[in-house]
DNA sequence: GAGTGGTCTAGACCACGGC
DNA sequence: CCGTGGTCTAGACCACTCC
């Protein structure tokens, strides 16, 4: 009964997670489906309710499953949330800082462009341009901030690429608070400026200007990180008060 | 005594992490410290042991704690090897591929030369060389991968951008299997070839010849890229046996 | 041997969701 | 009302580390 004893590699709730994985490995359950009850996998794995517990807040972080009190356990795909939980933490223990994820993003950002250029379809130039109509119109910041964001992320969405996709997603969510700082105190002046660049960014990956896109990429990121370095010297000099 | 009663944010275990993250941000605890034994959490914040170790599996699995039985628990720095464990499960349930990787890894490299170039420091330099000259002596394939890692490794440092480096550490252990069955079955041409490649991106990066490193670096992930395709042929058509 | 993590026992009560 | 997750109780034994 007591399974300790013929642990297969260090912790027993490795055990779960295999048995979670094989389930969902061989199709038994897919995204959205309910996964057996904890006391129901107490019983048919012969551990104790802590152990399946613990493998499941395991799980839980991985992105794997979503636990809803009440209903149960369920297998699900959000590892890109997962993601930026990691990366949160290393902006907290300051194992990294907002100018960090900048040069990420545009790295990425530009990887997109570059794959996006190559494979671009009918059906996502015509959500592209959906997306850049409400652009126009925006002069408050919280719908501007919604508009950029679905912008980039929709650039990446066209570049088939679904790693890059959650990988940005997740950084965007980290420095979501950053952004707003830095936008809510943009003057008129630079709104206008910033929705032109995008205008820019839009037409160079329809028309396939490869150049000049890049070229509009590099200098929204450029922006971004002068406007981050003097909330970042802002805020020490608050400190050091 | 019992502290669901006025449970903060939902699950009680936020407040075990909340708690430790505050001794680490007032510098009670830094890396490498041993955090409280649970036994002594437990009376601290007035929670069952249940609840203190579900919250330590959460922290250790966003790289912040490490668990050694019969020492304690500890404050450590992992986070690159939790995104790891984040990105081979979303492999293993293909919400990826390689080639993504291999997209991304790119991306992230171009993007480290352009730091590098700017930032390269005499001591980088002569860690560079350290690095090149058993690249030049290789021949098998197990020293090849150890060399490359090193040397990518390296060049990302250089970026002095350490989230790149984290991720990149993260995918390189992703997809390790993967670079073994490009590299165990090259050919003594492509090996020298292989070789060259690195030389060059090297001198570049010495140099300052920027143009002519990208090109070099396009040149290795594309490279990665046709045997990656081929290997996924293979095993594509095993499968459909 | 003392301290600590890993795990189990055999229950219990609460809060929530669905029928 | 029942099933389920969230949490607690009040212990227990094992394996490991360090002294």
């Amino acid at each position: 009964m007591n399974s300790r004893t013929e642990a297969s590699s260090d912790k027993v709730y490795h055990q779960v997670i295999e048995y979670i994985k094989e389930l969902a490995r061989d199709q038994k359950i897919s995204f959205g489906d309910k996964i057996p009850s904890e006391r129901h996998l107490m019983e048919t794995l012969g551990l104790s309710r802590n152990s399946i517990r613990e493998a499941i807040r395991t799980l839980e972080h991985m992105g794997l499953i979503e636990s809803c009190h009440g209903k149960g356990n369920f297998l699900v795909n959000h590892m890109g949330e997962s993601l930026s939980s990691v990366f949160s933490m290393m902006l907290f223990m300051k194992g990294s800082d907002y100018l960090e994820v900048n040069h990420l993003r545009k790295a990425m950002e530009i990887q997109a462009f570059h794959l996006a250029l190559e494979r671009l379809s009918e059906g996502e130039r015509e959500k592209l341009m959906e997306i850049m109509q409400p652009i126009r119109d925006t002069d408050d910041y919280e719908a501007m901030m919604q508009m950029d964001h679905n912008f980039h992320k929709m650039l990446i969405e066209c570049s088939g690429n679904h790693l890059l996709g959650q990988l940005m997603e997740a950084l965007s969510q980290v420095c979501q608070e950053e952004m707003q700082l830095i936008l809510e105190n943009a003057t008129k002046e630079y709104t206008e400026w910033w929705l032109s660049i995008h205008q820019t960014i839009y037409e160079c990956l329809i028309c396939g200007r490869r150049e000049e896109g890049l070229a509009a990429i590099e200098e929204h990121y450029q922006w971004i990180e002068e406007k981050l370095k003097k909330i970042m010297q802002k805020s020490s000099a608050v400190k050091s008060n």
